[in-house]
DNA sequence: CGGTATTTTGAACTATCTCAACTGGGGTGG
DNA sequence: CCACCCCAGTTGAGATAGTTCAAAATACCG
């Protein structure tokens, strides 16, 4: 078993069709390293509802989510418990480096993860600096998806927040090219989700298709037969957002908007930021 | 000027009172590298509104907190905008790696910032891979307080958020032992921090007020008359959280809570994580 | 089929928003 | 120096989206 080879046995056969392969840590690391965390990596299946990591442990092993949804969660005193973010096959369960959140990781759908001891993953983390790097990137990345998560909510009614949370979701074209969605999540779930009950959910569902804008075809199935009407619904900010990020060449205090009582006041000395 | 001195005769003057200095990245560099950091930095006042960097530039700088504050904030089709999180001193302004972040900062009071290069700092982050480490652990925690400034919205009314705000804020003790917050955001800032309208931000204070809890002094100056109760109707979780993080010794997927059907259904055949 | 969990519907209730008017302090200009 | 203005903050009253509680309907599974 030379440590050249890729991947040893085991692994060939786990990780072909690992959704992480391309994204997730596992590629950052050269391949005698990999070998090592390989060996270290179980699969593992969590049904429905289970708890993957409660809250505020450090647990031996972190996990990457090869198939299914896992909600992260908190459950208040009252005993109901707030859905906070999703995550996706490719995105991490627990921090590489131990560090210990205070949320529970659960199975919204049934999931299965590949479980990978933390101490060599660390390891190779601190054998290639780089590797930070690329993590930092991801952390980056959830972090601004948690803003946009966020902003999602913000000044939005429960219709607009289903309407967007909708038209965030990738359809699958059937047949005749009609878009259909289905809904991994329980009404439970996604309301708490949307931050709204499961009847204004239903209410607002059945609202959407009224409107023409999608056909419930089974409660986890919905058509959509109007995608133009539903991203205005949801306010989608796709163009807004893309204009601001072709607006280049900014620097550092160059306009002031939203004067309040300022504007007439104070000096406009020292302005030593612009060019370079 | 030898590369051992450990900062230059400008940063002296700079650097000797930064609330960044122990917390901040420019610590995380070598005395020379830091030199040429601090080279490159000016110190540079904003008034309260202006704008420090707008949302989707990659600015040739980053800024590091002084004083004042700072506000995350987007600016909806219809005008308003949403603050979306506060800096504080100390916390940074703009992605080191050039990351360009689609919200918008600006001042929320008066505020200085000091404006470093982002070119020789990518540097000395390139030399210095221990320094992604640094910046990770930092980039995790703000990802952490945003997680809970959005728990610290869910299933809460109005009053109780701003009951949970008010807790958050570090209070000075006056001189006869009395506790005092001042409000730097002004009431429109603070009331799209919190989710609501300026008048049920007013409306709420004043409730607070006539509840015993606190007494408003000025418009910006509370002083806190019954914390206790102040943290109840915030329904502040600390003991619980505490509670989590006190629990050791937990492995993936050893308990499962929230059984629905599954509960009776499915093998309990592979359970591989126990213990290592 | 029969029992159970989920989803949907209905109707009363309430927190929050909206719109509009009032207040008071600080700065401005006569 | 005083009157005025302007704006942030406050208060009031009506409108409404969303909740709550309760019950019916549907889907799911043995």
């Amino acid at each position: 078993m030379s440590p050249s080879l890729p991947v040893g046995p085991t692994a060939q056969t786990s990780c072909a069709d690992c959704p992480a392969a391309l994204s997730g840590p596992c590629q950052w690391f050269a391949p005698c390293l990999r070998d090592k965390i390989v060996a270290a990596s179980i699969h593992r299946r969590f049904r429905q509802g289970e708890t993957i990591l409660p809250g505020g442990q450090v647990p031996a092993r972190v996990g990457i989510i090869l198939s299914g949804l896992v909600k992260i969660c908190t459950i208040d005193e009252h005993g109901n418990d707030h859905v906070l973010q999703i995550l996706h096959p490719g995105e991490m369960v627990g921090d590489p480096f131990g560090a210990s959140v205070p949320f529970s990781f659960d199975a919204a759908t049934d999931a299965t993860l590949c479980l990978t001891q933390r101490a060599p993953m660390k390891e190779a983390f601190d054998r290639h600096p780089d590797s930070y790097a690329a993590h930092l990137r991801i952390a980056m990345r959830q972090q601004l998806e948690l803003h946009f998560a966020q902003l999602s909510m913000r000044g939005r009614n429960s219709l607009q927040r289903i309407a967007y949370w909708i038209s965030t979701q990738t359809p699958e074209a059937g047949p005749d090219r009609v878009l259909s969605v289905r809904i991994l999540l329980s009404r439970r779930d996604l309301a708490s989700l949307l931050e709204m009950t499961v009847e204004t959910l239903s209410r607002n569902l059945h609202q959407l298709e009224d409107r023409g804008v999608i056909r419930i075809v089974t409660p986890e199935r919905l058509e959509i037969l109007d995608a133009t009407r539903l991203r205005l619904m949801a306010r989608f900010q796709d163009a807004r957002l893309k204009d601001a990020l072709q607006r280049q060449g900014w620097e550092w205090g160059a306009r002031a908007v939203n004067l309040p009582r300022f504007s007439a006041r104070g000096t406009r000395a020292d302005q030593p930021t612009l060019r370079q």
